[in-house]
DNA sequence: CGAATACTTAAGCACAGGCTTAAGTATCCA
DNA sequence: TGGATACTTAAGCCTGTGCTTAAGTATTCG
């Protein structure tokens, strides 16, 4: 199956586990070296590299080589974009809760155009 | 292995999969039956009776059954939480980067306590 | 040069995720 | 009552994720 795969499936995926969030968390406190971001771990070094992919694919952080080290950092746009999906989403929400709320209080009982209610909601 | 599974966990790999953050965005518009969330895929119901799970298990979503229809709601309070801790991390980095600017900018060299710089950075 | 350091890659394994089909149960309506 | 409707559950399949071990390469230092 072709699977439609989005930068947003791949930066809230990233952010689901617990290994990759500490890693997050750490970055947002400044660059480290993939050595650092190891060491809290129990992990192995590979499994950390492993995180660190996933989480660069996502356009969650960046790294570049400078010698025999490897400095990561994290990329605060990304961050952005996933908290900005949830917010859109958060204030659809309270919108509609808002404009209800006139709807219940409002005195003017002016009949609607359609038989549904503009919210799609079945009384 | 034992593995340690968050709240946070859950939310974020609920939001991972892209039909089910359509069927968040559609909730966020009003509440709906199984079968309304069903209707815009070309999947089964019993893979969108599955999706649901998750996102009900993340707190997302709750929903009750009236008669033979169950109705869906978004839950805002875990989107909340999704959002405050993201917007935690970029906060965090933000502040940081303010610190280096003033460093960089005040134009006093006091020393610093330590050999490192409190960023945790080496130049 | 040679050894220690800092990653990097590859193979393999156990288990979870996302679908399907094929049932089943519980309403609702004529 | 009987059939359509609206979920619900269970089994199975295939792929992907998260680790491991066991190598490898490239730098740096004595």
């Amino acid at each position: 199956m072709l699977k439609y795969s989005d930068d947003l499936d791949k930066a809230f995926l990233a952010l689901a586990d617990p290994t990759r969030r500490a890693i997050v968390d750490r970055l947002t406190r400044g660059p480290a070296s993939v050595s650092d971001l190891a060491a809290p771990f129990a992990f192995t070094l590979a499994a950390i590299m492993q995180h660190l992919r996933v989480l660069e694919q996502a356009g969650l952080v960046s790294s570049q080589k400078q010698g025999r080290v490897r400095t990561c950092s994290i990329e605060p746009e990304a961050l952005r974009s996933v908290e900005d999906w949830i917010s859109e989403r958060r204030t659809t929400w309270e919108r509609r809760l808002d404009r209800l709320g006139l709807l219940l209080d409002g005195p003017d009982p002016a009949p609607s155009p359609s038989p549904t209610s503009p919210t799609g909601e079945r009384p």
